[in-house]
DNA sequence: ATACTTTCCGTTACCGTACACGGAATTCAA
DNA sequence: TTGAATTCCGTGTACGGTAACGGAAAGTAT
């Protein structure tokens, strides 16, 4: 095995008679090289089957290579705090080959905040960014501008309609809603389904919640059209007001057992379902949140549906890396990321 | 951010006044180094927080390293072809920074053919061997081996009662047991179960089917302690002979509704569950392999339990890898992989 | 033909580490 | 004290590639 010597640039510069300044500046094409000495180069490459050496090359060019992560701060207990721990992950593999990564954190709420600390990011001068893209507009112009200054970038979470991007990594939507629906029914018939939302500010941020819902109606309509749904909404900022929203929803609807929420907070809910038993509930949300995790445990939701943000974030991180120091690109862009299903029985070892 | 300056081997030999020769026969302790020089240079190496680059040191190092797999032959749709699955993705990555995958198959049936392929492997003098322990005795004088000469393994799928290995990276048996019980029921009462086992030979393998087992039935005991636990054997050379028996059973049994396995067989019985229909008949297999994952979608299995044998030998592949080119440790040894709860709703994407 | 550009290309000095080699310093025996 | 054996250490080169520098060859204008 590993029989073929490795064959170097100084193979190919003595198989053509040129020196290996010449075969480099073709290899990286910068020119000063005419027409004739490319041909030859690049011919003997070919035959020879000229691999560079990662090492070498790595040592020669020195120094660090820089990529950024720009996704929404993250509060104690939110979902991008389980993406922000895939950075430290990432982190620890790609510093011992000379990556560094810088990690923005902007207020998802706060476009300015966004602008400003995008600004901040570009002026790092990153080799590769990872992106979770919140506002449509300002994401667009930045990746004009990454774009413009030749910086690939990844979209972790959702993605926009462009095509830019080097790579993409999260959950299908839509499909996750069907999924959600197939485990709060358990297959079988349920006359009402009660989903707590979350009232949205007006700003047009990307909503995943709304493919997951369509996902989630349209199972419930081919499957149980008979089913009655229905909506309340919360503020994730009053405990008090959700736990009288549902107070009050379920002192009417005492025959509601199943209830789902599309978003992350199911956790929000937990403090009036625990302390409200139902034996017949069945309770299904997303995200591995602590918060939702320890509420799986104490059987207060039946099921979780998970995503690995932080494997999202690795994943791209990775993907840049190797693009940004090999020149490797990604086998395809889109990678749609398996839904893991966690009940008590499996949180454990996520 | 990066402010400090790379220090090199230069800058400590400068430090304590000696040379670079000196510096890196402590680096390496190979001797010739008098206590006080040896002393000097730690000291430095300390206070300047050195750290070798990786680049130059593989560079001068050259060569390749080679990584072993050392794994049951893959017949065609068998867990163990899910497993080398994973070397090419693992080879993919690694390759590009010099290391080499062998893979070495043997007959898991075949005591004789282990012993011979693991004496070819180590004629290949790996730096590196990933391992599924099939045979007590034999991997246990295969590690001794590898001890011996100083090559590091890890162990993917089960793993020895000994210490001796990098990683492991695998299900937990016992707990895969209580999950699958635990979604063959529903969390709801079930009158009967019948378990499809398969006969085994007299070797003394590791069977990670008894543990399952275990796990299976102390759910089963303390949650539903009237169910009957019926078992059947099949023979899985036998595709008629499992019809027929799966075909009596259910003429004395047509009450039973729940069907578990607990090896990757399961897409044996589903010619004959495929054909004799049975629309409250609930049925849990394990592995992904492309047989049970069609049966998913056709609906004749419920709910598969996957544990990513591609990503296990990967992971193994990978902290070999890191740990034979940059010395680099694993955070931990053991690596209890995440269950995967596999339905028709989220097979796709797996 | 001369001077002046361009276009090409070879030379050379690194990058940081590994390791062989040979020599200086020290120790030991005689 | 001298020679040999040890112990310790510095020098030099290789590893494969990058990129600045400067000069030769070819082309252009006068």
């Amino acid at each position: 095995m590993a029989a073929t010597e490795k064959i170097t640039i100084m193979d190919i510069a003595r198989r053509t008679g040129l020196s290996k300044g010449t075969v480099d500046r073709v290899l990286h094409n910068r020119g000063e090289v005419s027409k004739k000495s490319y041909a030859k180069v690049m011919e003997a490459i070919q035959e020879l089957g000229y691999e560079p050496n990662v090492f070498a090359s790595l040592l020669a060019k020195g120094g660090k290579r820089l990529i950024a992560v720009l996704i929404p701060a993250h509060e104690n207990g939110s979902f991008w705090e389980l993406a922000a721990s895939g950075i430290d992950k990432a982190a620890a593999s790609v510093t011992t080959v000379g990556v560094d990564i810088v990690h923005f954190e902007y207020d998802q709420y706060d476009i300015d905040s966004f602008r400003k600390v995008a600004g901040k990011m570009l002026e790092a001068r990153p080799s590769g960014v990872v992106l979770a893209p919140m506002f449509q507009g300002e994401t667009e112009s930045l990746t004009e501008e990454l774009t413009q200054r030749g910086i690939p970038y990844c979209f972790i979470d959702s993605k926009p309609d462009t095509n830019g991007y080097l790579a993409y990594f999260g959950m299908p939507l839509y499909k996750s809603g069907y999924l959600c629906a197939d485990q709060l029914t358990g297959g079988r018939d349920v006359p009402s389904v009660l989903i707590i939302r979350v009232r949205r500010d007006r700003f047009s941020q990307s909503d995943p919640t709304v493919n997951r819902r369509a996902g989630f109606l349209d199972y419930m309509m081919e499957n149980y059209p008979e089913c009655r749904i229905d909506n309340v909404f919360i503020d994730p900022n009053a405990p008090e007001e959700t736990e009288a929203a549902l107070s009050t929803y379920f002192q009417t609807h005492p025959d509601v057992h199943h209830v789902v929420m599309f978003n992350s907070r199911i956790h929000l809910a937990v403090p009036y379902l625990q302390a409200h038993p139902d034996p017949q509930r069945r309770v299904v949300g997303f995200d591995n949140l602590k918060a939702n995790m320890d509420a799986l445990r104490n059987g207060t939701v039946s099921v979780l549906i998970g995503q690995r943000p932080d494997e999202q974030v690795n994943l791209a991180i990775q993907t840049l890396a190797e693009y940004a120091i090999l020149g490797k690109l990604p086998p395809r862009k889109d990678h749609f990321m398996h839904m893991d299903i966690l009940t008590s029985y499996n949180v454990e070892d996520y």
